[in-house]
DNA sequence: CTACGTGCAAAAGATTTGCATTCGA
DNA sequence: TCGAATGCAAATCTTTTGCACGTAG
């Protein structure tokens, strides 16, 4: 990435959600653009106590009910997914950054066959996803908005 | 399905329960037997409250707890599959009857594009979903113990 | 007999809600 | 100004845990 290209990409994400609340009639509190600037500047998966805990040592003042309700904005603005790992065990969701990223899916590696410990998440692209999501589309005659693919495994050896 | 399939079919997959437990050394108490008879007569997807109710009703007492023991036994059985639908809205897990299927992937159907509320659950199966994981324990030196796939839409119209 | 499994109730953890207060439009 | 957003705490909901008791092996 070009200097200076990821001061231009949050004034860029900072534009869809000013877009985005204007057309919904939301309003342009300075908190919403706090947390997208912390959610934007992370490169890994979050949850909610995670930026909870992330904004606290940096000061800026949320509460989580805030969070909550802000991250249910960017979901509903497409500027976050959602994820669900941790497919036994009961976890928090977590959340991603989607804006810049081409939709993708997830590898989750557990540390053993339990599948209670991920040792960690990989992401992935394979288009003959669309493939499937055309098909499906095709046959139960409905208008797909989205996927999720998650394959569950361990290291080989 | 021939008459007298569906006992066929509770005495088969009582012995594989039985074959479990006797393998981890677990006890054969009744109440994993009754819920797993319970769980198999049921056509549909269900989440533990559903499961306690419907006993509760026939007047077989089992508490939640030992639901949810029971039901983490069978899932590390491969006896039922656990399932998150609801991509927005939190909601508790749900869960499958697996012996006699096959692997299959599901379509969720929102009564609407708030992501909200589902219409209708579909069952599929693509078998280009094998290639997809064969391609990824390929590339990333993993096994894949199991995938689970979703996709999200709305009826067409 | 002697753990293991169960039932019950309490606890824990994530998310939602109610309400008084603040603040953007 | 004034209704929408926020912060805080309490409530809710699902799942887990602790402990006394029952029972399978």
């Amino acid at each position: 990435m070009e200097p200076g290209q990821k001061d231009k990409n949050l004034t860029q994400i900072k534009d869809v959600l000013r877009q985005y609340l204007q057309e919904k009639g939301f309003r342009n509190t300075p908190e919403r653009y706090t947390i997208l600037e912390e959610i934007y500047s992370m490169d890994h998966h979050f949850n909610v106590d995670d930026l909870y805990l992330i904004m606290m040592q940096k000061k800026y003042h949320v509460s989580k009910a805030t969070i909550y309700n802000t991250i249910e904005i960017f979901l509903d603005a497409g500027l976050i997914r959602k994820h669900q790992f941790g497919e036994k065990t009961l976890t928090s969701s977590s959340y991603e950054k989607s804006y810049f990223d081409k939709q993708h899916d997830h590898l989750v590696i557990y540390k053993n066959d339990s599948g209670k410990e991920i040792e960690e998440i990989i992401e992935f692209c394979d288009p003959r996803i669309q493939g499937i999501k055309e098909a499906i589309e095709e046959a139960f005659g409905v208008n797909i908005d989205s996927h999720s693919l998650y394959f569950y495994g361990t290291k080989k050896d």
